[in-house]
DNA sequence: AGGGAAAATTTCAAGCTTGAAATTTCATAC
DNA sequence: GTATGAAATTTCAAGCTTGAAATTTTCCCT
């Protein structure tokens, strides 16, 4: 990279590049996030935060804390508790409680949000594939070796 | 959760990479989202939304209509109306009605909400290069260019 | 054992977001 | 000119989201 001069011009300070990356990655995902949303409102009726929720459920079959599903969708945990609210009301979720500690619930699936999440993963999957497929496989791997180098929520401070 | 027999094992189809790409893609937007509106907050007083039009108003000094706002933040028109509205309260922006088109209004920063924005700049960029600091600079110009391979807005149908 | 901090959850107000319907204005075809 | 459709905006209900406060239970220190 050659750079002539006392002054640097044609590269923009580190920072300035950083706010064009978080602007990209920011607008990228608006456009994706929106895409799915529409899908899997006209396709199957669900919004994207119960589509969230019955995913990682689906992932983890014996069940989730409150807590758990919170951290693992970075939202707040009275968010998670609207939501599932409303998938229970769906029937499409249960709350077991915790017998060791009775603070805690647990969420699970019941077997007709299983059903209802097994009939849209892989048309939901197609529709990802759909849209990143402009990226190469090998693009694929070297972007999620990149993402994985950005900062992780800490878990405690 | 081991799985022998007839299945491929170690190369995931493409179409399970991508999505495993769009979470990362989603965990680390809703982090650095996250971190940014509470640091907002905190300093400021400002929500998300209204930090994004501000600046995407310093920007365009001239102002934007709404549509424009809606289109370049990818949020809704109706959406934009609200935010607008509270800005306009807060004193920050104001409404010009277009003379060419009476259907449009266009939306300009005041002095006061440029100076606001200004304030709330540098230390924004320096945040956004915090949470990044661990993206090379080489990394962050591919990171760069492999998002910008990914589909866009539709202009029109 | 008792007491205080911490954890899991819910509740709630305020704000954000969408999608659809309604309104006003413009553009164009006839 | 005028009707017909398209574009810019607002309105609104429903749902999402946060942050803070309140509640219940657990953990741990002495």
């Amino acid at each position: 990279m050659p750079r002539a001069g006392t002054q640097r011009r044609n590269e923009p300070p580190d920072s300035k590049q950083r706010l064009r990356l978080w602007l990209r990655l920011l607008r990228a995902t608006r456009f994706l996030e929106g895409e799915l949303r529409e899908r899997l409102r006209v396709s199957y009726g669900v919004t994207l935060p119960r589509f969230d929720v019955l995913a990682a459920l689906f992932r983890f079959e014996a069940g989730m804390t409150m807590t758990e599903l919170s951290r693992l969708l970075m939202v707040s945990n009275g968010n998670v508790t609207g939501i599932v609210e409303r998938l229970v009301k769906d029937g499409h979720v249960m709350r077991v409680p915790d017998q060791q500690d009775r603070r805690a619930t647990f969420v699970r699936l019941t077997t007709k949000g299983r059903a209802f999440f097994e009939e849209m993963a892989e048309t939901h999957e197609g529709w990802v594939d759909e849209l990143l497929c402009a990226v190469s496989p090998a693009d694929t791997d070297r972007l999620i070796t990149l993402l994985e180098r950005l900062p992780r929520k800490q878990r405690s401070a």
